[in-house]
DNA sequence: TTTTTGCTTCGATAACTGTCGAATTGTTTT
DNA sequence: AAAACAATTCGACAGTTATCGAAGCAAAAA
C-alpha cells in the first residue's frame, strides 16, 4: 500500500464528523475573508455558534491537526486556529480526476 | 447547519478507511486508464490485488455506492465499478480554498 | 446437472469514536 | 487575591465500524 494512502485516509477521517467539517469549514471561512479584512479565526466565536460542548471541540481540534489540516497558536487567553493551505491542496490534488469531460 | 455539510462529511467518511480509499483509488486509476485503452474495472481483479476477504471488499463496495462515490453494474458473472465523476468534483469543489497562494 | 466462480448476506466480535459532565490549568479582569 | 473566563484533560458511555467465517445465491463452465 501506498504510503500516500494512509496520509490522505487520515485526512479524510478528520473531515469525516459533520460537527468536525463544520469546524473545519467554518476555520476556512474565516480565513478566506480574513483575507481581505484580516481577523482572525478565534476559537472561542466559533464555539458560541455551534451547538457542541468546549471539550468535543477540543477534542475536533485536536484531531484536524492531527491531520495537519489546521495549526493552532495560543494568543493569550484565546486561541487562534488557521487552515494548512499545503494539505488542503495536496488531498485535493489527489482527489482531481484525470480524465474526461 | 448547511444541508451542504452533511453530504460531504458522508463522501469523506466513505474514504476514511484506508482499505476503502484504497479500493477507490484503485477503481479511478483503472478508469483513468481505460479512457485511452477502453477497458473497464473488474470488482475481481481488485480483490486479487488487495490483501482483504470478499466480504468486506462487498462492504466498502456499498459504502462507496452510498456516498455516491462511485456506480456499479453486473455484467453477468462480474462486477464492474466506476467512478461518479460529479460527486468527486463536487467534494473536490468544497474543499478548494479561495484565496492567497 | 453438477461444479465452480463471483459476489452478497448474516451474525459475531473487537476496536474505535463522539459526546458529555466534572475537574483542572492557565490567563485575564476586577 | 479573588473571581471570571478560555481551554484542556479525564473517565465514562452509547453508538458505530471493520473485519471475519460460514452460509447462500446466481451465473457460467464442465
Amino acid at each position: 500500500m501506498k504510503m500516500e494512502t494512509k496520509q490522505l485516509a487520515k485526512i479524510m477521517k478528520a473531515l469525516s464528523n459533520t460537527n468536525r467539517l463544520e469546524l473545519y469549514l467554518e476555520i476556512k471561512k474565516k480565513q478566506e475573508v480574513s483575507y481581505e479584512t484580516g481577523e482572525e479565526c478565534f476559537v472561542t466565536d466559533i464555539i458560541s455558534c455551534m451547538n457542541i460542548g468546549a471539550p468535543t471541540i477540543s477534542h475536533h481540534l485536536k484531531e484536524l491537526s492531527n491531520a495537519d489540516l489546521i495549526s493552532t497558536e495560543r494568543r493569550g487567553k484565546f486561541l487562534v486556529a488557521q487552515i494548512n493551505k499545503k494539505t488542503l491542496e495536496a488531498a485535493s490534488r489527489v482527489l482531481s480526476l484525470k480524465v474526461g469531460k
